[in-house]
RNA sequence: GGCGCUAUCGUCUAGGGGUUAGGACGUGAGAUUCUCAAUCUUAAAACCCGGGUUCGAUUCCCGGUAGCGCUACCA
């Protein structure tokens, strides 16, 4: 029978990772869908901090890990003292459920032990890792699943004091019962386990080492979300083999199971569990690159999920929390596809209000832009539509310095030098266009308009005979270096306002004058 | 080796006992543009294999195969 702890109870979600590198991904993705789930039900999502690895878990990292969340907009309701943005837990609940890290919480974990051995649930385990390592050894030989012997498990009173008498170390195991494990899992349905594919689980360290006496992950993990009253337990799938460790815990203290939820690995290209081999993994590194929030956000909740008009395929963090469930999360692994993540980031862009881009956008243009809060209204305005321009042209924000380079500097001769142009250049015709165009900048007082250019564009059409690309390569080389860009009537404008604002940018009649010459 | 999970276009997915197997990204072509990007139109592209069950299976069942996970006194 499967114990259900969802009743009626309010619905109350965790987050818990462990502070040891950069947020990745995939667990942002599960996050998000702690998230969703609690929001959809009206219920709380909880940050809890999983940092009993004391060699591994740094503060740096955890620091990290509440900006990235924050930055993908999943407020939490509680979590770690002062990191709740907006509003946050009662004191109450923070006394009721607190501490929200597990280095905090290691005397709980401790009494519950203490209960567990009383019971009889849980025993001393004496033996050695040798003697652990041999029987290993030897189930794997005879191709059999590894099961712990419970050579411990019928010690009697007698031989345990003397064991402690003598100073042995020991472990304490739970004893597992004969019975098969199962649970019930949102995504995957009821999954069932045979008692022996468990076998009698360590859930306290022995004194060898920097973590003697501390509990092992499966240990603390169902004590914490048993007192923190966790409803829905949604986490990565390569926690579905610990679950049935976990439900034997569960009974031995006589909980109420939780459902569960595993979603799927996510993989890279090759079909590997995603890493930094695969590039970009973590959050921050996809902020850095210029890749706005709701994009990750829409990008995640569709790797492995659809809508259920199997089209919809972009959505807001509201249009989410009403369209997305557990139940329609696919049980197989993705792969992380850039490709698409880019078009969402690309569709976003386009959506963004323009100040809001510029703020974003400023900081990859240090060494080219005054500081955004020093910089007059109209570096600001033009900066707004140099981004109009340009944004279309991008899939994340990092890439536009070297797209709009040309504006900043101008360098006629690679201009010229550049394999593609110097094809383009060589013709006869764009000789006399380039010298044809010329001749009516040098004549020509105050900015270039567009309809100056318009106007010269015609008049150098009907001297040299050239038109079409023949026409404007030449002279969209000599202006801008690349035979391909924006278009002129609103390239133009930029340039010769660009010109004005003291950045040092060239202006027209300066970059034909330099490429001419060469 | 054992146990578990998974299997629809290249990728993410919809669907489901009888369908022209739908959408999106990417790719090809066309339209537009001086060009590129964007945009629009359009094309190619998939039910892992083998057995059952059935009038009929891509869909249900079993087996195989492959991928992934766990197999720790890591989390």
């Amino acid at each position: 029978m499967i114990v259900s702890a969802m009743n009626a109870r309010k619905v109350r979600v965790r987050f818990a990772p462990s502070p040891t590198g950069l947020l990745h991904v995939g667990n942002a993705r599960t996050a998000l869908c702690n998230w969703l789930f609690a929001r959809r039900y009206g219920g709380s999502f909880i940050l809890r901090i999983e940092d009993t690895d004391l060699e591994r878990s740094e503060m740096r990292f955890e620091d990290q890990l509440i900006e990235d969340l924050h930055w993908l907009g999943l407020e939490w309701d509680e979590g770690p003292a002062g990191t709740c943005r907006s509003g946050g837990a009662s004191d109450a609940a923070i006394v009721e459920f607190g501490p929200y890290r597990q280095s905090e919480r290691l005397s709980i974990y401790a009494g519950h032990t203490g209960r567990l051995l009383a019971e009889g649930k849980a025993y001393r385990c004496f033996c050695t890792a040798g003697e652990l390592e041999a029987e290993r050894t030897r189930a794997l030989a005879q191709h059999r699943p590894h099961v712990y012997s419970g050579r411990c498990r019928h010690l009697g009173a007698a031989e345990i004091d003397r064991n402690l008498a003598e100073g042995k170390h020991f472990a304490v195991r739970l004893r597992i019962g004969d019975h098969p494990l199962r649970f019930h899992d949102l995504v995957r349905g009821v999954v069932e386990f045979p008692p022996e594919a468990v076998s009698d689980p360590i859930l306290v360290r022995s004194a060898t080492g920097v973590s003697a006496g501390l509990p092992v992950y499966n240990y603390s993990v169902v004590i914490d979300d048993a007192l923190m009253q966790i409803t829905h337990v949604i986490r990565g799938d390569d926690h579905v083999s610990n679950t049935p460790r976990q439900v034997a815990i569960y009974e031995a203290f006589g909980w109420p199971l939780p459902d569960f939820a595993h979603l799927s690995t996510v993989l890279g290209a090759d079909r590997e569990r995603l890493s930094k081999r695969h590039g970009a993994t973590s959050v921050s590194a996809f902020r850095e690159m210029g890749y706005l929030p709701e994009a990750l956000v829409n990008y995640l909740a569709l790797l492995g999920w659809g809508a259920e008009d199997g089209k919809t395929e972009t959505f807001t963090l509201d249009e989410l929390i009403r369209a997305f469930s557990l139940e329609r999360v696919t049980p197989s692994p993705a792969v992380f596809d850039f490709n698409k993540l880019s078009w969402l980031n690309r569709h976003y862009l386009r959506l963004s209000a323009p100040q809001r881009l510029a703020e974003l956008a400023w900081g990859y243009f240090a060494d080219r832009l005054p500081s955004f809060g020093s910089a007059n209204e109209a570096v600001h305005s033009w900066f707004e539509r140099l981004l109009a321009l340009f944004v279309p042209a991008i899939d994340h924000l990092d890439q536009l310095p070297a797209k709009t380079a040309f504006l900043f500097g101008f360098d006629a001769d690679a201009a010229g030098a550049a394999d593609e142009n110097s094809a383009l250049l060589s013709v006869d015709s764009a000789r006399t266009v380039l010298a044809e165009f010329a001749d009516r900048v040098r004549a020509h007082a105050g900015p270039v308009r567009p309809d100056d250019f318009r106007r010269w564009m015609n008049e150098v059409k009907a001297a040299t005979g050239a038109k079409g690309a023949e026409l404007f390569h030449p002279v969209r080389i000599a202006l801008t270096g690349a035979h391909s860009g924006p278009e002129f009537d609103k390239l133009l404008p930029l340039i010769e306002d660009g010109a004005t604002l003291g950045l040092g940018i060239p202006g027209v009649g300066e970059r034909v004058e330099r490429f001419v010459g060469v």
